[in-house]
RNA sequence: GCCCCAGUAGCUCAGGGGAUAGAGCAACUGCCUUCUAAGCAGUGGGUCGCAGGUUCGAAUCCUGCCUGGGGUACCA
């Protein structure tokens, strides 16, 4: 990337300062700031590198300046270096080298938004992972559209990434969950049979009950309660995951794995990891409970692994889970996607790191502030358990999928936010969503209107109007932008990119026109036909790593 | 009490050591015989919560305080 290169140039103008005698010995920042300017007076990089060293060179920045820039050795994309006041230096990009790189981006190979810099690492991106005990409610929105995307960018930098939903399938809750749903059939048969008091009192529950009833009629009735209860959990689970599996991709989220909690019990996974903590002196017993000693390794307080009432508790679990993805499946990193309200079991995490002998880096944490529903203004309580809940799909169906994603990825994870339902339908026409679609669908109907024209041999030299070098400048920001997502896990990065790209390509048009009637005119068209397909796939990749669909006309 | 996140234009939010702090929406002014006006161009709008500190330089880092949200369970 333009960045990176710019970095190693600016070193190397330094260090050849310096064996020149222009520049006194000194070591050199790491990394060597390279920044965009805000002012576009300031040219199109920039670095204020001198203003460090002038301590350390004990020179006047500006005269730092003029060294370095005296010995920056030829990058074919910079055509002028500025030294400016108070010692930055400014790097312009070369207009012949900018146009060239339309023909760039059309080359068959050029894998546009596809960087090398994960280097092939393994990452698992696990995401959602709601209980399953009902459908998807529009809390888990934000999860479902970080991760993906987060998933996706790192995709995009070059990382082997697994998606993944761990199904907790074994805790206390998926107990409640079995017993609600069998009560709602018996009910539905006429039994007198009581849903539990902090069980799941939504109307799904009675409604999938009563389908249950329906199909199988007496079947469970006749079971030993317990076996009934765990054929009907089994049935409801199916129902539940079957749910989410749609949901989900209902806004476009694919899922490489759907782990099942209880696996680890089945399989021995659990015990084996229990040994081990055993094993390194991290648990004890206490209280008729097993505890895991995090506070020996950073955690402010111990944690129960196994209750006293017995069975492991959800940490128990994590343990075993984490173990898996670790040691068992060997991924370089994984990252979980939290809602804050769970930000205080990272410390825990962290010392279960410790106590595997894992580095604790290696397991990365995005937490994300909850959304607020409001509807007329109004906050709309989002509680699962009294069933009073919007469901992920209606809000999907009432927005659309482009817009809850753009909507929801618009804004950095640690920022609360508001999601006004009302209003994400009423500014329809405003809406960023279509303005950057807009773009695209407006780029293929001026590609449609110019089928008879052959542009493929089309002289992009032509294009060195202000507009269309804009334009270019805006497309060729895409992999530092990848780049600056993937290496914060900040994906919100992408609508902003998405949005200036579109902007770009509609100033472009009022100015320029593409197709045009006049014999004279047919070269500048052919160049700005490839322009703008070349346009078209950039703002149809960013918005194929946003999981938004490119439409073609609108 | 302690821990985490946030506080930037009327509203929603970017920017998280560097140049004159930005965008969208809202307001106001222009622009459709022209490839889609779902668009373009422009104007107004700011003690970056408050107070100290560090620095050549602070919206950005540190400390304290204020306000809002979350956490601080043998629930997940």
């Amino acid at each position: 990337m333009l960045d990176a290169q710019l970095q190693a140039a600016v070193a190397q103008a330094i260090r050849a300062a310096q064996a020149a005698g222009h520049l006194p010995a000194f070591e050199l920042p790491s990394p060597i700031p390279v920044e965009r300017p805000k002012q576009a007076s300031a040219g199109d990089y920039a670095t204020p590198v001198c203003l460090q060293l002038a301590k350390v060179a004990r020179q006047a920045p500006m005269a730092i300046a003029q060294q370095i820039a005296r010995h920056m050795p030829p990058l074919d994309f910079v055509e002028r270096v500025d030294v400016a006041a108070p010692g930055f230096l400014n790097f312009w990009l070369a207009d012949r080298w900018l146009a060239a790189q339309v023909d760039a981006l059309l080359q068959p190979d050029a894998a546009i938004g596809r960087l090398q810099t994960g280097a092939g690492a393994s990452v698992q991106v696990e995401f959602v992972s709601a209980n399953p005990t009902g459908p998807l409610h529009v809390g888990s929105a934000r999860n479902a559209v970080l991760g993906d995307t987060i998933a996706s960018v790192l995709d995009a930098a070059g990382y082997a990434v697994q998606r993944e939903y761990y199904v907790n399938d074994a805790g206390s809750r998926i107990r409640l969950f079995n017993e609600t749903l069998y009560a709602r059939y018996a009910q539905a048969l006429g039994q007198d049979v009581a849903v539990p008091e902090d069980g799941y009192h939504g109307a799904y529950m009675a409604e999938w009950g009563a389908d249950l009833a329906r199909e199988h009629g007496t079947a469970f009735l006749e079971m030993p309660n317990a076996a009934a209860i765990g054929a009907v959990g089994a049935l409801g689970l199916q129902l539940v995951l079957d749910g989410a599996r749609a949901d989900l991709a209902a806004m476009a989220v694919q899922y490489d794995c759907w782990f099942s909690e209880q696996s680890l019990y089945d399989n021995g996974q659990y015990d084996k990891v229990m040994q081990l903590l055993h094993a390194g002196g991290h648990v004890y017993d206490q209280d008729g409970a097993t505890w895991f000693r995090a506070t020996a390794l950073g955690d402010t307080k111990d944690e129960v692994i196994v209750r006293t009432v017995g069975g492991p508790g959800y940490f128990a679990s994590d343990i075993a889970y984490h173990y898996n993805k670790f040691v068992e499946r060997g991924f370089d990193r994984v990252i979980d996607v939290w809602g804050a309200d769970h930000q205080g079991h990272v410390p825990r995490m962290k010392a279960m790191m410790r106590a595997l002998g894992l580095d604790p880096e290696r397991l990365v944490f995005v937490l994300y502030q909850l959304v607020t529903l409001k509807r007329a203004g109004e906050i709309v309580r989002l509680s699962k358990r009294t069933g009073d809940t919007i469901t992920l799909r209606e809000v999907i169906d009432e927005v659309g999928p482009d817009a809850v994603r753009y909507f929801l990825l618009s804004r950095s994870a640690d920022s609360q936010m508001d999601f006004d339902l009302d209003l994400a339908k009423k500014q329809t026409d405003d809406n960023p969503v279509f303005y950057i679609q807009y773009a695209h669908a407006r780029i293929c109907s001026i590609l449609r209107r110019a089928t008879d024209v052959n542009w493929a041999d089309g002289d992009v030299q032509l294009l060195n109007a202000e507009p269309e070098l804009a334009l270019i400048r805006q497309m060729i920001r895409l992999p530092e932008v990848i780049q600056l997502a993937a290496d914060n896990l900040a994906p919100h990065h992408l609508t902003y990119y998405a949005y200036e790209l579109a902007s770009a390509l509609h100033s472009f048009y009022r100015d320029c026109r593409v197709v045009s009637a006049e014999p004279a005119d047919l070269e500048t068209s052919q160049a700005r036909l490839k322009l703008i397909s070349a346009c078209r796939l950039v703002l149809a990749r960013v918005l194929e790593i946003m999981g938004m669909s490119a439409p073609e006309q609108m």
